[in-house]
This record gives C-alpha cells, structure tokens and sequence, in this order.
RNA sequence: GGGCGAUUAGCUCAGUUGGUUAGAGCGUUACAUUGACAUUGUAAAGGUCAGUGGUUCGAGUCCACUAUCGCCCACCA
C-alpha cells in the first residue's frame, strides 16, 4: 500500500485503496479491544442496530455508520478500552414475508405448503447466503467494528438470552397469556404490537342504524351481531330516561335484550350521540366490556371470516358480510341513513398494507403496569420512565425526550408472542389430560421453561416472539448474558446507543424497558437520534421517485471518506438531512485537498514522519498555525465529547483549507525550512480527521510512519496556552495582504502586473518583519512600511483596523469610481458608528451589560472613528 | 383531536447558555495556470433571520399569537 515519494498520485483515488486499508486494520486486531496497546482503564462500548440480516446497505445505516465510527475511533485514540460491537437481526416478520414472496413466486408455493421445519430451514438458508453481503457492506463504510465479537439475534447464545428473559418475566408475574384484543393481520395471519400498526386514511359508507329507540353510526356493520349494551353520554339529556333499563330490541339476527350504560366514553356531539359496544372487535368497547362486565363475542376469526355468532352468515368473509347485514336491516326498515362520504384512518400492517383486524385472541403479553418486586412496586412502565427523568440516561436531541415520555405513559400491556414461523420459538409447553395445576377453566398442563421439560407429551407453543422482543436484550445479550461475563462487566452498560428517531419506540424504549427489568440497570447512557436521510428537496427517498442514492454506488464513485463527511458535517441530531450527490462530490474534493496539501508536504520536506513534538515556531507565521492548532485541538476535542460532530467537522475544515492550506503552506513556500512545523501539524491535523475520513488519513499517515497504523495512534494534546495576540497579529498580516489583492481586484490590476505599496501603522513592527510575505502574496514589486508619514496622493488606498494602505499607482486610477468606493465605504462606516453611538448614549446599556461588553462597544467605536477619519483624509488626496 | 419540529443568501444548511457589522458549502460574477491541488487559486455580489406583538440595556436566539410546510401520537363508535 505504501507509495514511495514520487511516486504519489496527483489525485487521490479513494476506491482504488479503501479496501486495502480496511484489511490492513482488520489483520491488526485493533478493532478488537482486548488487543489494543498500552494500559487502557476507561472502557467505552457501543452496540450496533444490527441491520437485518438479509438487507442490503442503505443510507440509513450509512449515517449510524459514520456516526458510530466516529465516535468509536476518537474513543480508541484518546486510549478507551473501545468496543464496537456488529451484529445483524432476525427481522422475523420482515424476513418471514420476503421468503414466502420468494417461495410464492418461485415454486408458487406457500410456508403452509411447506410446513414448519421445512420452510424455516429456507429461511436459515436464505439468511446464511445474504448474511455476508450486509457484514461486507458495512465494512465498506470504514467501520470499525469487532468481527469477532459478531451477533446474530438467533445465535444459540442470544436464542438462550431470550429464553431466559422470558422465563424471568413469566415467573415474576410480567408475562401472562390471555385472551385480549390484539391487532390481527389475516395477510401475515399473526398479531401485531401496536405500534406496528400504521394508518391510511380512506372513504368509506358510514351507516347509520335504527337500534331500540336510538340511532347508532358504524362503519362496519358486520361486527355488530352481538351488540347488546347502548352508551351514552351521562350529561346527554336526550337519553336520560333510558339509563339503567333493559330494551328489547329488533337486531340483525332477530330480537335480543340490550342494556343502557352511561358513560363518559361517548361523545355527545358525536353522530346520535350514542353507541353500542362491539368487545371482540375494538379496542375501547373491549376496554369498556371489560369495565362493565360484558361477555366478549368472537364475531370474525383468523382467516377473516365471520364466525358462529353471525349464525346464517358464517362463513362469509368481511366484505360480503358487510352489505348481506346492511340488506338485511334495510329489509327490515332499521337502516336510518347512509353517509357515503365518510372518510376515516382505516389500520393497516405495517410490513403489509393490509387493513388490521382488531379481534380477541389467546395470546402473550407482557405487562408493563404490573407492581414488580425489585423495583419495590414500581412497574416496568413507571421505571422505563424514571431512569430517563431522573438522567440517568440522556437523549440527544432533549426534544425526544418528551415524545419518550407521553409513549411510555401512554403504553399498553405488549402483545409478544406472533403467529409466523421464524423467530424465537416461545420457550412455554403444554401437556393436556395430566392436569395437576388448576389454571381456570384450563385444563392443560402448562411449563414455562427454558428447555424442553422432561416426560411424555408435550408440545411447545407454536408461536414465535416479536422480533423487537429479542432487539430489547440487544446491549447485553450480546455481551453473554445470562452468564456473567468479563464483557458484560466492562462493556455494560453501553455508552453511546446511536439510532434514528424513528425507531425510538420500537426499538430505545423497549430496550430500556428490559433492561432496568433483567439486569436492573440501564442499557444506554446516552441515546444519540439521527434524522432520516433525505433527497436534494426533502422528499423521502423512494424507489418510484426514483431519487434514491445507494451507498455503495458513492463509495465506489467519491470514496468513503467524502460519503461519510456529507453525511456528518451539516446535519443536526434530530432533524432530516436533505442530501444530494452534489454535497457529496464536495467533500470528495475536500479528501482531495487534504490529500495535495500533504503531497506537497511528503515532496518537499526533506525527511517526512510523523512528528508529536510541538516545535518551536521561527517566524510569526509559525507561531499562528501552531496557535490556530492548539485552539483547534482545544475545541474538537472539547465538542466530540459532547456529540456535536457536525461543528468539528466544519472547524477542522476551515483549518485545513482556509488557514493550512490557503496561508501557512503558501507562506512556507516563500519563508523555507518548515520542515518540522509542517510534518507536526500534518500529524496532529491526521489524526483529528481520522475519525471522520479513515481511509485518506491512514493512506497519508502510512506514507509518514508505515511502522504506526494511524487507528491507534495518540488523539492530539497540547498544553500550550492559545496565543491570542500571535492569533490578532499573523490576523493583521492577512487583513493587509487581502487589503491589497482586493484594491488590485476592484481596479482590474493584471495579476500579473508588479506595483508598489506603503503602508503607514502604528502597528509597522509587526508588519514590518512580514514584509517579504506581504509583497510575495500581494505580488508586490516594492514594500514600504512606516510609522507615521504622508499620504501619498494619486493613490488606490484602504484602510484595516488603523492600518493605511496605499497602492501608488496614479496611472491606473479611476478617480470617479475610486472616490465612489471610498465614499460608500465611509457611508457604510456612519452608518456603522451612529448606531454604536446610539447604544454607548443609552444609559441603561452602561449601567446594565457587563463592563466587558461595554468596553468592548467603546473600543470597535474608537476603531471606527479612526478609521472612518482615515478614509476621509484618503478621500480628500484623490482631488 | 393532542404533541413536536421547521421557516436564516438563488439552493442545501450551521448558528452551543441572549452580547463583534449574522456564517459555511454549492451556485453566480470578474480575474487567474504563481514550486501540491482545475476535484485549483484570488476577489466580489448576494440576507428586514416567515409575520405581528412582548420581555430585556440588548433578540436570529427567550415568550405569546398568526401564517405556511413537515413529522409523530391518538382515534371518530
């Protein structure tokens, strides 16, 4: 990989060595925490959100990519015990519907076709083929991530963890099994959690029908047969007199008897103002059934299909039954009206699309507002919801931390247990006929366990876990829990959980939900929310838009390294990157420079190596770059620690462009012997960027020292004090020198074209050791610097700070358009000094704002004063 | 219905607890090929910080309201 001198390319080509670089890290073990050198006591360790195993690299994970690493490789060079720890997940339902796509449209075959053993080792197969494809992509990105620490959700270890949570839980009374509402897919023919509902607004007929002597709305008749309680309002005076009393009433199957309850459930402006309650196929009349003790009536199963309780029309699927029910009570004169432009949000799966059926059902749930023992009587809820208040975890942006809370307040007992095939099999057996435990109406036998129990005939629960059930034990199960390991014990709690926010509900707040639980601690100490990556105007990126960007087509195409900047500098926690290929390219012209600015270093220092020495500076140009250094290092450092990457980023930037590359490398070509400054900066300016762009710095740094990889190389330090007045005076030097090429610019002076400048200051002491530099960069003929002295007439002239400037050039000088400029700028200089009159008369303002700002306003207004009285005096020369 | 966010240069966005004449990149204009870099350099133009009112000596920043856009949650029986 190393180039000799000479040797090295006028551009840099990021896809032609990334890869090469990367093999190199991995070969070192250095991603591998144990095997870093020196004394290492603080650890710091993130896990991963594993990408699902058979997905393929997208935008998404680029940013927690870039971000992640980031972190993880400061961290490792400022001496953490850092780990990052990979993995991938199952993704049950997403992976259970992508192969029975495959096998329907292959062999046109369903999982049932199949049967169970046989379909999840299809499933097995198909994960081990396209394992690899995601772990490669993600490599490609730069992560440096321990591979031999990998996981996958249903490894044996992980597969055990699960186990044993459940069986905790189910033990300490927080997983129960009951027949309760849940979202129901007939698609996916399993339950959903609900927040893996979404909803689709649609139109639909809105019915209005005659039942007993009130009126009641649906929009889905066919739920109705067992209908046999009326709600209203308590305040509703229309329906006072009926409160309390039994109705017989004529109803789809013929007569039944409904009872009148008041409660405050009901809306009295809201259609009739009252409802009957459908238990089995809502979820607040099934809240509301069970607050009034009303049987719960199975109308629609499974398949969708209507039940016995529809007596002649079971059978009939939703939709038919819907219209056979509303001809049936139209025939029966009981439909009052129809409201045929009723819009609604109909529920749909998720993964799907498909409109969720709400129906009671047998199933696992885990309660969150049970009393749990350890946490003496708080609930699950209440201390998922303490750890984040009381800061012992902390959520960037803070904002989040709101929408945290009304979630976790707001959370129902969590349907677990799904009916899809692959997944974490639910560690519970039933045996029946050998009942020895009375379990209600049961009588099965029932074992909860993490193993097959011994003895005959018993069969496992046939459903498998929701997949964010696994995700939940994420940051210690792959540490080894239940075992308590050394891993688990240095690495746990995790420091940094970095993630999308759309994901905080799914994923963040289950994990802490189960780890304040399982190992009574918190998973995370800080939870870093990136936004969604987004197109140039802020659309989604999507495959019929047509504006996606893959990855990996820019990493190919402007490296890694640029693809990680334009995705890291410019973005906010919390908020949406809006980006474009455009952005991109930018960055992969920046890696360029870098790259030049140490080309130009490796050709023309004598000896190049990576220096830590700070050297002592020569010259005032020397002592500004190393100043501008030392504040560098001061801040980056400073603001890594607190997460905001974005303005390290922007800040190593203007240094290496602005400052290195457009100053002090051009003054060094006019100064000479810079050898030791340039390879210290280069050094310390390496490292600051190689947790941002891995590959270029690892691929300069081995041309300086192939004996060090730059992955573990020291963070930068400086004990020097930032020199604030070497900062104002190289300041000065800059100012005149722009001063100058700018009077050239305005007066069309051939760059070229050699001329004469003076320069009268109070400052000529500093300026005048600078000299050779001002007349290089100036391109300047001839230099004269004095204290005090004439103006010359029949000048180009500007004015910084109190510092005149003078460019004798009579012959080219537009007087009208010169005492145009100068009387704009003076203009603009009054306007300037009234207004900071203004606020120096306002007594308030003295007595008020801290002396330091007063002072402050008194000194720009004496500048100003000077220098507006300067370029009056300017002025006057020209006629 | 409840909550959150955004609105700053032509475009995409920064702006940390209120305190330099509000910044960057891209784009635009003019000039340039000087010992790394045209994926370059030099210089410039470009902003009533969405609007209204308030707090304050001082507001892009804090508060209230309004407008537009976006997101999340709940859900209409």
């Amino acid at each position: 990989m190393a180039m000799k001198q000479g040797e090295i390319s006028k551009v840099y080509q990021a896809s032609s060595i990334e890869d090469a670089i990367y093999k190199t890290w991995e070969e070192s073990g250095f991603f591998n925490p144990d095997k870093l050198p020196g004394q290492r006591k603080k650890s710091f360790s993130i896990a991963m959100p594993p990408p699902n195993a058979t997905g393929t690299l997208h935008l998404g994970h680029a940013v927690m990519l870039a971000i992640q690493d980031l972190v993880i490789r400061y961290q490792r060079m400022s001496g953490a015990k850092a780990l990052w720890l990979p993995g991938t997940d199952h993704a049950a339902i997403a992976t259970n519907a992508k192969v029975e796509k495959i096998l329907k449209e292959t062999v046109n075959k369903t999982r049932f076709d199949l049967g169970r053993e046989a379909f999840v080792q299809r499933v097995n197969d198909f994960i081990i083929e396209s394992q690899n494809t995601i772990t490669n992509q993600v490599r490609k990105m730069g992560s440096s991530c321990d591979w031999s620490r990998q996981r996958y959700t249903l490894d044996a270890g992980l597969s055990n963890a699960v186990a044993t949570a459940f069986v905790e839980m189910y033990h300490d009374g927080l997983i129960y099994r009951g027949e309760r509402i849940v979202n129901w897919c007939p698609h996916c023919a399993s339950t959903l959690a609900d927040d893996e509902v979404e909803y689709q607004e649609e139109q639909t007929p809105f019915y209005y029908f005659k039942y007993g002597p009130v009126v009641i709305g649906t929009a889905r008749p066919e739920t109705k047969f067992g209908d046999k309680v009326i709600i209203v309002h308590p305040n509703d005076s229309r329906y006072q007199a009926l409160v309390g009393q039994e109705l017989e009433v004529d109803w789809i199957l013929g007569k039944i008897k409904a009872r009148v309850i008041a409660d405050e459930a009901t809306e009295i402006d809201m259609g009739s103002g009252a409802m009957t309650i459908t238990p089995g196929h809502s979820f607040i009349d099934f809240e509301l059934a069970q607050k009034y003790g009303i049987p719960i009536e199975k109308i629609i199963d499974e398949q969708g299909k209507l039940t016995a309780a529809a007596g002649t029309l079971a059978g009939l699927d939703v939709k038919t039954a819907r219209q056979k029910v509303v001809e049936i009570l139209q025939s029966k004169n009981l439909v009052d009206h129809i409201d045929e432009n009723y819009t609604h949000n109909l529920s749909v799966c998720y993964r799907c699309g498909t409109a969720v059926e709400p129906l009671v059902s047998k199933q696992w749930f885990v309660n969150v507002n049970a009393p749990v023992k350890k946490f003496k009587g708080q609930s699950l809820k209440e201390r998922s919801l303490a750890v984040v208040r009381n800061n012992e975890i902390k959520i960037i942006p803070e904002r989040f931390e709101k929408t945290y809370f009304h979630w976790m307040e707001n959370l129902r007992d969590w349907c677990i247990s799904r009916q899809i095939w692959f997944g974490h099999r639910i560690p519970v057996w039933y045996r029946n006929g050998k009942a020895q435990i009375a379990n209600g109406k049961s009588s099965e036998e029932i074992y909860v366990g993490v193993s097959k129990p011994t003895g005959e005939g018993w069969t496992q629960d046939p459903d498998t876990l929701d997949t964010w059930f696994s995700s939940g034990l994420w940051t210690f199960s792959t540490l080894g829990w239940p075992e308590q390991t050394v891993d688990l014990k240095t690495f746990h709690p995790t420091s940094l959980m970095e993630t999308g926010y759309d994901i905080l509900f799914f994923w963040i707040a289950r994990m802490i939900l189960m780890t304040t639980y399982l190992i009574e601690d918190i998973p995370f100490e800080t939870v870093y929310l990136h936004g969604l990556v987004r197109d140039e105007q802020g659309r989604k990126m999507s495959k019929s838009l047509e504006n996606t960007i893959n990855p990996l087509d820019t990493i190919a195409k402007y490296g890694a390294d640029a693809t990680r900047l334009s995705l890291i500098i410019g973005t906010t926690p919390g908020n949406d990157v809006n980006l474009g290929e455009a952005k991109i390219a930018g960055y992969r012209n920046f890696v360029n420079k870098l790259w030049n600015i140490s080309r130009y270093i490796l050709m023309t220092v004598e000896n190049p190596q990576t220096l830590d020495q700070r050297p002592q500076p020569k010259t005032l140009a020397d002592a500004w770059i190393l100043a501008e250094l030392d504040l560098l290092i001061v801040t980056a450092t400073d603001n890594l620690d607190k997460y905001n990457f974005s303005a390290v980023g922007e800040k190593i930037y203007e240094f290496t462009w602005s400052k290195l590359a457009d100053w002090y490398v051009e003054v060094a070509k006019i100064e000479k012997e810079k050898d030791e400054i340039l390879c210290y900066v280069l050094t310390q300016l390496l490292k600051l960027w190689h947790p941002f762009t891995p590959f270029v710095t690892e691929a300069i740094w081995q041309e300086l020292n192939p004996a060090e990889l730059l992955i573990v190389a020291a963070w930068p330090q400086t004990s020097a004090k930032v020199d604030k007045n070497v900062l104002n005076d190289f300041g000065l030097v800059k100012d005149v020198i722009t001063a100058i090429r700018n009077l050239r610019s305005e007066s069309k002076i051939a760059a070229g074209k050699k001329i004469k400048a003076i320069i009268i200051s109070k400052q000529a002491k500093i300026l005048t050791p600078q000299a050779e530099i001002i007349k290089s960069l100036a391109r300047l003929q001839d230099l004269e610097i004095v204290e005090t002295g004439d103006q010359p007439s029949q000048a180009l002239s500007a004015v910084v700070g109190g510092t005149e400037i003078y460019l004798p050039v009579s012959d080219m000088i537009d007087i009208e358009q010169e005492t145009k400029r100068l009387t704009a700028e003076a203009q603009q200089l009054n306007n300037y000094l009234e207004s900071l009159n203004k606020k120096l008369s306002n007594k308030d303002f003295v007595k008020r704002a801290p002396a330091e700002v007063v002072k402050a306003e008194m000194a720009k207004l004496e500048a100003s004063r000077e220098q507006l009285a300067k370029i009056s005096e300017q002025l006057k020369t020209l006629t």
